[in-house]
DNA sequence: ATGCATGCAAAGAGTTTGCAAGACA
DNA sequence: TGTCTTGCAAACTCTTTGCATGCAT
């Protein structure tokens, strides 16, 4: 799923962004966030829960409050966004762009990913009417799936 | 903010909604669970401990347990929807119309609810390319306020 | 060298569950 | 009457915190 790209990582690549911004002022780049990175690069829609599994089982060193701890880093920085997709539970996602886009069936509860819908062009229009500036944006649309509009 | 309409509340009424909902086939409508409407039709946005805090404020007897598994009633008959504003913390909303837009100041955390941006006029077109039929949505859009822009 | 970040482990929240009793339709 | 729901309370799971130590810059 990470693709056969070279070894020197493209400056898009997800996990590179989520690096470089743990470079920042006021913040290092240390192996538990790396570790964080990595398991969020390997697998969308994380629960908290699931990234402490993945991240020990690749540094069972780190631990589980590291995880939490940078999670919320990450979230604030704005390269990781938050989800629900229609349920109670929270999941994370780099989102280097900062756009995210979920369909979700509400009754088989699969969901599908899908890119911008022209979104895009009514951020302006969003901005201009609201004085904000706008820099990503989660939208997530509910329905039936084809299959399940036949039963 | 409720507005000054009329003391016969309006079929639009979001509690109205969920009630009728709650009527349906294998699901009746109880008081502990016309409470908790009751809880969210007072409040937007409000997290499951806050729904606890404010049922039993009115009804001390409804049982927390009672409180979950309504949310998560009321959720899946698509009255009420979930939306986290980008922190971490789920937050519930009655949602009749199915669409809920949000616009978070990343800085401030302030947030605002804003009117359909158009978006309406892209689902079709979404349907269309997905076979997906659409009927409800959330819209987060993350950015900076007016006044967080100045500083 | 100097803060920032970590691990630990315990405390604190939040959520779920099984079951007998009760209530809606 | 027959189910669907409830309250209780315990069990669980998830998250957060304080603090001494370690490490990135």
């Amino acid at each position: 799923m990470k693709s056969h790209l070279t070894q020197t990582a493209p400056v898009s690549d997800p996990s590179d962004i989520a690096l470089q911004a743990l470079r920042g002022a006021d913040s290092r780049l240390t192996p538990a966030r790396r570790a964080v990175v990595e398991a969020l690069a390997g697998q969308e829609h994380l629960t908290a829960p699931e990234v402490v599994e993945a991240v020990q089982a690749q540094a069972p060193d780190v631990s589980r409050a590291s995880v939490y701890r940078t999670l919320d880093l990450l979230t604030r920085l704005g390269v990781c966004q938050v989800a629900t997709m229609g349920s109670s539970v929270v999941r994370y996602t780099l989102t280097p762009t900062g756009k995210h886009h979920h369909l979700i069936c509400t009754r088989c509860q699969r969901s599908f990913e899908f890119e911008s819908c022209g979104l895009s062009a009514l951020i302006p229009e969003l901005e201009a009417r609201t004085g904000f500036r706008i820099h990503a944006h989660l939208l997530e649309a509910f329905g039936l799936c084809p299959e399940c509009q036949s039963s």
